[in-house]
DNA sequence: GATGAATGAGGCTTCATTCAT
DNA sequence: CATGAATGAAGCCTCATTCAT
């Protein structure tokens, strides 16, 4: 199939933003890289503001389909939560996600002073509640130990879970001495098992 | 004791980096708040770049200073790694530390292309080493597990420590459904304790 | 024909080149000139220096082009440099060929320090070896005597007829006391002539 | 004898304006390479154009007290003229001349629109009149064929040497395919020699 | 005399956006 | 839908010049 140019400049500015941050992604460096005039971008999306809305919510969108295809295969509340997170290092690894511009532009950083925000901020509550279910299954069905105040651990993990990923990048991007090694991600989901798990002491 | 120019120039970039980016803060923004005339900031820092990177070297170097002094107090190689992640977490605390400015414009991902950051990276390096040394020295003491790869260690605190610290800012700017009470840093220096600490067992 | 806007740059920078120099022309000079926006010159151009350097190849090619033109209707060697010289003079008395910008902004003085010249340098070649040829064949068809040493009648040749129209563009000035009447031009060429003729005492 | 600073500046400007022309010869240059502070040039001389108008004074007021000690060991008026030649020839080779300034920057060329000229213009009339002397006496006693109209010939002879001069600087700089021999400026002086003589064939 | 901080106008250039074709 | 010329505001930076010390 081909793709439209419509398509194509989304894409093209999906990648940009990620490579260069939002201030540097330029509609004349997006028409050079798509192929296509200068002005198109503006016809099809109006405002680089917007279209950088669109590419985020576009990758949060992205992300939450595939977290709801992640929870069909988890047996239980605990498993939806660590397939939650594997979900969000997974796209981090994934350069087509656009998990990059998530990174490089958070929505809440990146944005002209003033823009309104409210869609993006929609998808993301949308990310946080699904969390916050996971996480209440679980403390429900005893996959989950039950002394965890929800909304603080829902902090705990997105804090943990998106922190590694920004810290991989800016590692990759060879910036300081520590290598991430390929069992940084599994160590970061041990360590969020363990702090989510029941203790283990009254198993023995 | 007067403030001079040169000295509040730095002061309130530092302040502005922080608050708005890179890319939004300009010179005009800058000598507004400054009280002061455009000129006068190529005239003291070279260029824009220049002072940024400046700026970034400060914050770096006196977060350094704070976690010198903060290993006075710990007892053992445990203790020094957990001052250190309360020397981050308290730097986001206060605004004065312009640790927002480290979390808005990563030296890694705020500069213009091509720009030399050398020496930012170099203190960057040395922070990165001073955990390496508090980490094996953890190790040799008994205080941290001796099955631990000390780089692979420190990468989880890192990015542990600085996610949490990112994922606070958001919050604070009120983008997520989420709140992040009292309880969150202590939570996560818990989970930093539990991480390195020997196995438990023993002691029971 | 109406000119479109990029020509009308152009026409316009070449014109102001000549009358302000380079450093004293600028892109508002040029945009209110030209009756365009600022913005449409790097639009069309990129920057000052590459518009310049287009200016300056235009004029020598331009120039170049007439004197082919001249050779056409030179009978042997000697008047084939004769004509090369008159058409120089005759560009320095054309305002529209743009003679003057090559004067006051010779490609060697007006450039900022480091840029690339090669180009400029590449046509200003073509005319000096365009000169060598006309004096190799005077030389072969005995029209030019022949113990001159070619390159070194060029430079003569060369540096009389530049200078002659960079001192009539002084004078014209008003600057020195001198009348530069319109016996000054023929003059020269009688010298250049004289410079190049066989002896003629084996005529008489 | 130690160089005052008023004195180092006016020396470093010499040279600079020459080696940079007069736009790209900046106060912070000066100040640097005279190793003074930048407020000092304009506290000695006031304005950039002052300044350099007082550079030019000062080269041409040398020049011309060379040209006078030349015509002392001049035999006719022949001669007085071709030394004159000879002196800006021989001050286009020595740097400390500042000669180059006037090349580069030649006084009608250089300054910005509207700056008043009249003293250098005075002292440009004062040379101009000094050669149409030498050339009246040439006449006078013979040396210098009769038939000659002075304003004309000064035209030529100014244009011829200073035409050279220009020529042998940018062909020194690299630019032009031609090699400016040691044979050059004596024939350029052999040539303005034929042209003033007296036939020489009444001779034989 | 000497310093260098300070000013502010102005230069070149980039860029999002508009619009005629 | 598509082009790319055109606009003009704004950004970074340079520079001659002033002035307090």
């Amino acid at each position: 199939m081909v793709m439209g140019n419509k398509e194509r400049i989304l894409e093209t500015a999906k990648r940009l933003f990620g490579e260069l941050g939002y201030a540097e992604t330029t509609y004349k460096r997006i028409a050079q890289d798509a192929g296509i005039a200068d002005g198109l971008i503006a016809h099809h999306y109006g405002s680089k503001e917007n279209l950088f809305q669109l590419v985020e919510i576009t990758i949060l969108t992205d992300l939450l389909r595939k977290i709801d295809e992640s929870r069909y295969y988890a047996s239980d509340g605990l498993n939806s939560v660590l397939n939650f997170a594997k979900c969000i290092l997974k796209a981090s690894t994934t350069p087509e996600s656009g998990f990059l511009t998530l990174l490089r532009c958070s929505p809440f950083l990146a944005n002209t002073a003033g823009a309104d925000n409210s869609e993006i901020l929609a998808v993301c509550s949308r990310v946080v509640e699904k969390m916050l279910e996971c996480i209440k299954a679980g403390i429900e069905d005893g996959s989950i130990r039950a002394d965890l105040e929800p909304n603080l651990a829902a902090s705990v993990i997105f804090s943990t879970v998106f922190g590694s990923t920004r810290a991989r990048l800016l590692a990759s991007e060879n910036i300081l001495g520590l290598n991430f090694s390929d069992d940084f991600y599994p160590e970061i989901l041990s360590i969020l098992a363990r702090y989510l798990e029941p203790l283990q002491s009254t198993k023995a």
